[in-house]
DNA sequence: ACAATGCTTCGGCTAGCATCGAACTATGAA
DNA sequence: TTCATAGTTCGATGCTAGCCGAAGCATTGT
């Protein structure tokens, strides 16, 4: 029964947390259950098989998020009767604002602004998109050269793919990864348009004011 | 947490007994849901602490009825995941046909006419459908304003969208919800097609012999 | 190659709870 | 009153399922 799976608390507290809709990975949603990572570990495999969480696997990670809006909808309606019945849940705020903006992950960008420089590369046929798979288009390869100095020659690696999708977890778009991502990171430090937070382990990515503006000219968002 | 109490087995069956809108005494409940009396009295004191029904004392029986719509629409909505996932109820037999036929969810209709009330306009094209999302066409516009006297700005709420998909308990498809599902519902009562059933807190929508015949040319099943 | 990290599987422990038998209260009928 | 029926409370039992420690894969990084 679908029920008892949102029935117990730990796998409550794990699809409350995915209400936001983003996607989380199996420890992070063993923290916001307060559970071991192999508990959670089975309670994941419960409600994937009861068809209310989706998996997406990406690297060492495992990304779940909610399988459909029909089981957002369901959980939300439970948690209001819930909350009516004077059992209300706390609410998780919204972490770091910063981190949610712009972020390392790896060694290219994550965030709001990764999300979006791939949105704004897609819009411009920069790169082509295909499911999770990404290609440079030739009109990509002359961006790259004119506006940021990178060419071909520098992505080309033995075994890493030049594009990549990469599942962001603040937005839960995909972002760019790949050594195309790396290679744009390391030419916003390069060119002093961004760098990684001073702070020891922390993953902020702070951008400069005119690194902003830079970076908005290239890969502004969509204007409506 | 209110989701483990409809996660028990013996009280699942009770709720959905009670969907229906009728209220049943306790050992009506006991023998729906299979157990003994002194079970089912436990559980029953359970459902009624979590304020998903309400007790009616009358003479030596007890009635229970469910507490309000909403925790009808939550249990419907939970069926029909749980329909989804395969794990099927055995329970759920045709226990009454008018309300897997035709009842009221909310203010719009739901059962199998509503479904085919759905499939209809997506097939016509007076809708169009992305995933959950439900779009009035032009078609749609002056087929609802010809056949029905039914204009868009009657359907305009603040908050409110006009079309929404609706998970259905019994088929487990999608029926029409918003201000457009509920103003159809509306017509339908006022042009003497439908009424909902006498029997107070019932959801059963009875249909005239003359409104099912106009129902059914304008909504009717596909023919193949 | 090796180590580190993310996640899963396995085994055993434990707590909670659904279940029922038996006894108790309350309403209604003779 | 006495009996019958509806429903509850109590206590004992037994099973389920959540939980964690330890060990096993898989992927990535040095």
């Amino acid at each position: 029964m679908v029920a008892a799976l949102v029935g117990d608390p730990a796998r409550a507290n794990m699809l409350t947390a995915l209400l936001s809709g983003r996607a989380l990975t199996a420890t992070e949603l063993a923290q916001e259950a307060g559970v071991t990572p192999q508990t959670a570990s089975s309670h994941l495999a419960k409600l994937e098989g009861g068809g209310l969480v989706e998996p997406e696997k990406q690297g060492r990670h495992r990304y779940y998020r909610l399988a459909d809006p029909d089981v957002a909808d369901v959980v939300e309606k439970l948690a209001g009767l819930a909350a009516r019945a004077g059992h209300m849940r706390v609410r998780t705020g919204p972490k770091e604002p910063e981190l949610r903006r712009a972020r390392i992950c790896y060694d290219h960008l994550a965030g709001d602004l990764g999300v979006q420089m791939l949105d704004s590369m897609t819009r411009q046929k920069l790169v082509r998109r295909r499911k999770q798979e990404i290609v440079l288009t030739e009109d990509g390869k002359h961006f790259l050269a004119q506006h940021l100095r990178i060419s071909p020659e520098m992505l080309a690696h033995p075994r890493r793919p030049v594009c990549k999708a990469c599942l962001d977890w603040s937005a839960r778009r995909h972002h760019l990864a790949g050594t195309l991502g790396a290679a744009l990171m390391k030419r916003f430090t390069e060119l002093k348009w961004a760098a990684r937070d001073a702070t020891p382990g922390s993953r902020v990515v702070n951008f400069s004011r005119a690194g902003e503006r830079h970076f908005a000219a290239l890969f502004g968002p969509a204007e409506d």
